[in-house]
Order: structure tokens, then C-alpha cells, then sequence
DNA sequence: AAGTGGTCTAGACCACGGC
DNA sequence: CCGTGGTCTAGACCACTTG
């Protein structure tokens, strides 16, 4: 085990069964040095983290401190910014299935070219998918691929989980993701299959997804009905 | 200046000029500790900045390599998750103007205890402000302050903005913020101030903003016209 | 002035990837 | 196997906060 991570960990513990109580300061980085037998520069390496997990904070000259909220961050450690993939993001408590609504392989038009980086004579995935959760109507998606970026695709991994497909038979990793979330009236596909009423306001989420080097892999536009979708989103003050 | 917010510098320039090429892999770290009169935990500390940004990664045994997204990523250095206030979030080439509809002090209910983290007899501001763009209503906002951490607020505060109040005035510092999106129908106070209409949706915000030291000090919920509020979010991949 | 965290050095050994 | 990045040591000096 590395030492960075075990004193990470014996710290968590320390703050979540309140030996380290909110507000206070932990030991100084000298002491801590001491008690797990290495330097400073490894408690250090083993508090960065713990900031950028927004567990604690330091103050040159004076110390470093237990957030007040400690433990309603660390609440959040999953289940917040997972939008990644439905499937992953409701866990496995849920019946999750797919009706395949549109499956073509074309060319991409100028705006998907774009976002997708794309050449000319690259072909794309063209899917529409109603996800089902639970028997009932859950998301509408509207997703681009380009098909040499993710080759293979077809019925039976979009019946199942793109990502799951993506992760585990292509062995690629899966990196940023940028969205834009909005609102809208119900369209044409909202009515029909999440089964909107005219007036029922409909939530959306426009994303591009890159994989670990960069490279977008998905470009889509996900519907979710207003009274099911929720978006949640954890931004962490340390952007300097 | 840091010797590595100076390598950093270097090397952002590097990629922004195309220098270090996408996708190709950066000399390692020995020779850049050469080139940079240096040591090479040194310069992992730049790369591990540049990384957090997600403008490189590295792989071991492999090599650093430039991201296919770099100047993607990099354009959204600002403008992304900087939803932290209205006035902040769209930048000094607009009017910002708000109108008061309501703004008291009373005891919070049950949920604001919850929420805020707040003690017997402790006090809130009740606001409701609609926030005018340009002269277009923009959002209405209902926000729940705690008195005893942000003390003085008064309506000459609130036509400006709260943000600016806590960090010149106040000199306190904003940290981390935990948001829900969604979509709704509009309310009473929609229709009438964002002059929706009883079929256009809106987008609702609904936030908890903490201080650095973690205590909460704004529970809220913003309304937008869902022709005008999009909302970015950037999820680094970074996240182990 | 004393104590804290932030930066930096000059080494060392290890883990992993690709040839 | 070699070259890469990842971890770690035992020091040192500096910047900042607090009494």
C-alpha cells in the first residue's frame, strides 16, 4: 500500500468518527510526519488530496482545518457528476432496458463534424434510444458516435449499455465530459415516447464526452421528463 | 514567481502554439528538469497542475502526452461552473440591475435548519429578488441567508450583488457549491415577473453555497426562462 | 518571535509500457 | 531490457498568521 494513501485514508477515519472534530486543526504537518514514520513532503502529497476532495483546507501560518462541511461533501462522493451513462448512474437497483428507436451509419452534417472532430469520410452512428427504467419511460437520447473512434456497435450493445461496451470490450477510457443543460417544450419524440402532454416542460442535457486522451467519442442530446430527471452537480471551491 | 507556475506557464504556451503537438508526448521529465534548471518533483508539480486542467495526462512507463481536447478544455478555463452569482457569471459587458420583491428577517423553518446547518434561535433573510439583464427580467431567485454569517445585508446590497458584499465587504471566501438542475412549470411569481407564459417551461436551480471553511451560507433556488438559462458544466475525468 | 504551511533540492528505488 | 512516470527521503529556506 502506498504511504501517501494510507494516511490519506487514516485521516478520513479520524474526521468521519469526529477524533478530528469540525473546525479544528489537525496535527501539524511536522507532528504527522512523526506519527507515520516518513516526511513532509509524503503528509503533504496525502493532505493535496484530501483538499481536493474538500475534506479539509490549510492556512499558511496557521494550520490546516476540518471543512464544516466534511461530511456533506464526502456524502456526495458517488452519485454526484456520475451522469455518465445511465446505467451507471442509477445503479443496480433499477431494471434498465432500451427500446432502439433509429440505427443508421451516415455522414456527419457540419454542427457534428465539429463537435465530434471530425474528417471528411468519417462515418458516425446515428441512434435513437428511449431508456427505460423501472417499466416506465425514463430519457429520450440523440447520440452521435463516430464509428472508427468506437467500432462495433450494434443492437445488442445499444440494448444494453454503450459505456458498459466502451469500457470493457474496447478497453478505452473514459475521460471529461462537458454539457449544457437547459429546458424546453416537449417535441415530437417527448410526446410520443416519454409520453410528455403539450404543456409539460421537458429537461436537457446537450453533452460532448471525451475519453481519456481527448478525443470526443460522443456527441448527444438527452430529454428527460421534468418530473424525473434531476441533475446534480458538486463544484469544488479549489480552482484556485 | 513559483519556479513551477513558471514551467507551467511555459508549457501552456508550448501546446497553445503547437509546439508540443496533440497527441504527441512531451520530452520527459528528466530533460525538462534540465531545461528548466531543476529537479524533477518540481516539475511533476507543473505537470500535475496542467493535468488537473486537463490539458496533458501521463501514462507511466509511457510518456506525458497533450490532449486531443487541450484547447477545447482550455477555452473553458473561465465561463464554465462559474454559475457562483449572476453578476460574476455574465461578465461587465452587461446591465445588471434587481428588482426587491421581498426581503425580510425571520426564524428559518424545519428544511433551512437542515439545509444551513442552523441552531435555535438562529436568524435568516428571506429574498426574493428577480434579476433584470439588459433590461429583460433574466432570473427570479429566492434565496435563505443565515444573518450571523453574512451580518448587513440591506437592500443597497441587494441591488448590487451578494457575492461582491461577502468577498470585498465581508472579506470572506466562497468555496464549494452543491446544486440539483431541473425543469418545472412556472410558478405564480414566474408568470408574473419573468413574464412566462402558463406552457413555457423553466429551469430551476437549486443551490447550497459554502463558504472555504465549509459552512453553508446560501440555500436558494433560481428560476430562468427556459429560452435564456442554459447552464455549463465541465467534468474533469480526472476524479481516479 | 515562534509556529505554521509552501516550495525546492539531489538524490534513490519502484512500477509499468514498449521494444 | 530500457526508458518512462510514480513514490519517497532528509534535509533546507521562505511566506504567512498569530500571539
Amino acid at each position: 500500500m502506498l504511504k501517501y494513501v494510507e494516511i490519506e485514508n487514516e485521516i478520513r477515519k479520524r474526521i468521519k468518527n469526529g477524533y478530528y472534530a469540525i473546525g479544528e486543526h489537525l496535527p501539524d504537518q511536522n507532528q504527522m510526519a512523526k506519527e507515520f514514520k516518513t516526511t513532509r513532503v509524503t503528509v503533504q502529497k496525502a493532505l493535496k488530496n484530501l483538499i481536493n476532495e474538500d475534506l479539509i483546507y490549510s492556512q499558511r501560518g496557521s494550520g490546516t482545518y476540518v471543512k464544516a462541511n466534511a461530511k456533506y461533501a464526502s456524502k456526495f462522493d458517488f452519485g454526484v457528476d456520475q451522469y455518465v451513462g445511465t446505467t451507471q448512474f442509477l445503479g443496480r437497483n433499477h431494471k434498465i432496458t432500451s427500446k432502439i428507436i433509429k440505427f443508421k451509419i451516415r455522414y456527419p452534417n457540419a454542427d457534428e463534424k465539429e463537435r465530434l472532430n471530425l474528417k471528411k469520410n468519417d462515418l458516425v452512428y446515428d441512434i435513437k434510444r428511449l431508456r427505460i427504467v423501472d417499466d416506465e419511460p425514463y430519457a429520450f437520447e440523440y447520440t452521435k458516435m463516430p464509428v472508427n473512434i468506437i467500432p462495433g456497435i450494434d443492437e445488442s450493445v445499444l440494448k444494453k449499455s454503450i459505456y458498459g461496451y466502451i469500457n470493457q470490450t474496447l478497453n478505452k477510457k473514459i475521460g471529461a465530459a462537458y454539457r449544457i443543460i437547459s429546458a424546453n417544450k416537449p417535441n415530437q419524440d417527448d410526446q410520443k415516447y416519454l409520453e410528455c402532454k403539450k404543456d409539460d416542460p421537458v429537461l436537457l442535457v446537450n453533452q460532448v464526452v471525451f475519453l481519456k486522451d481527448g478525443i470526443p467519442f460522443e456527441y448527444s442530446e438527452t430529454h428527460h421528463p421534468y418530473n424525473k430527471g434531476k441533475i446534480t452537480v458538486y463544484v469544488s471551491g479549489n480552482n484556485r
